[in-house]
DNA sequence: CGCCAGGGGAGCT
DNA sequence: AGCTCCCCTGGC
């Protein structure tokens, strides 16, 4: 067991931020003041088990394991205080969400799995995005057994997705995004898309070499730059952080403040505008 | 059954 | 840049 109890760090705001798909709450209790949910992790070809807290969290893998990947995966060592303290304080929007947010982390997740789940993501719902992840990783990933004995499927690779016929996803509920999954499959096989490459471009030639591939436009590219690049600056735009903007922003979000950390401003938006009614606010 | 929304995108002008 | 049309499921 690895305990994590940083600054800035909230598994349940991170899972209540909705960057991650292949993390499922399976436990959620509350009495009185304490709060406790259980979490199941997969990521790549990884498995952990987590419970958080308030305070911290715990996780499942041993000293060594969390060291190999989990503190990168959960970006343990960057410095979101910082982030935070570059907002603006006469900005009470954005103060504001940080404030309900503090806890979010810009996850570090595999480029592949994440343009993936983006490419699932568009006019789909959450729930949905989930089950249709898990449908093709237990149709095509592969079977795994964690050290705890639990059985979970790793992500599918693009070798296992390109060969199907481009309609044979929606076996797996993925309606018409089923082409969109299985020609990024066969670009990044054969060598049109080189995500190797990807991986060592600036964010605007990332981005541009994403956006060849079909099915992915502005915001998909964003969100995987975003998420699975790890590029702060990345600011992908969906309806709810465009109804946000159109809000608090009538001249457009002030990007030039938050240079090269837009993303993080982007996700505090976006878990706002999604939790913000809720009053969720976690005692820090 | 119809309607519509769910973290868009392609293909036009 | 803005507009239309389109794709598939699930909920009502």
């Amino acid at each position: 067991m690895v305990r994590i109890q940083a600054e800035n760090f909230s598994l349940d705001q991170i899972w209540q931020s909705g960057q991650c798909f292949r993390m499922v709450q399976v436990e959620h209790k509350e009495s009185g003041d304490k709060e406790e949910a259980r979490y199941e992790i997969t990521a790549g070809q990884r498995y952990v088990e987590a419970v958080s807290f308030n305070g911290g969290c715990l996780l499942s893998c041993g000293e060594r394991e969390f060291e190999d990947f989990w503190r990168e995966y959960f970006d343990l060592d960057g410095d979101y205080g910082a982030y935070i303290s570059r907002i603006d304080p006469k900005d009470k929007y954005l103060c504001q969400a940080a404030r309900l947010g503090w806890g979010i982390r810009i996850l570090r997740q595999g480029l592949w799995e994440t343009l993936v789940s983006f490419l699932i993501s568009q006019q789909n719902n959450i729930a949905r995005i989930r089950r249709c992840i898990d449908n093709i990783s237990r149709k095509y990933g592969e079977r795994l057994v964690s050290e705890g004995g639990t059985i979970y499927w790793g992500f599918p690779k693009p070798e296992d997705l390109a060969g199907l016929e481009e309609d044979e996803l929606m076996a797996c509920n993925l309606g018409y995004r089923s082409k969109y999954v299985v020609r990024a499959a066969r670009s990044v096989v054969s060598g049109e898309v080189d995500l190797d490459k990807v991986k060592g471009m600036s964010h605007r030639e990332a981005k541009e070499e994403l956006l060849k591939l079909f099915g992915v436009g502005e915001k998909v590219a964003e969100c995987v730059c975003l998420f699975g690049l790890h590029h702060l600056e990345a600011f992908p735009v969906d309806t709810h952080i465009d109804q946000a903007l159109e809000k608090h922003y009538r001249r457009g979000f002030p990007k030039r403040k938050y240079k090269g950390i837009q993303g993080v401003m982007q996700q505090y938006i976006f878990y706002y505008e999604l939790h913000g009614d809720k009053g969720v606010c976690f005692v820090r």
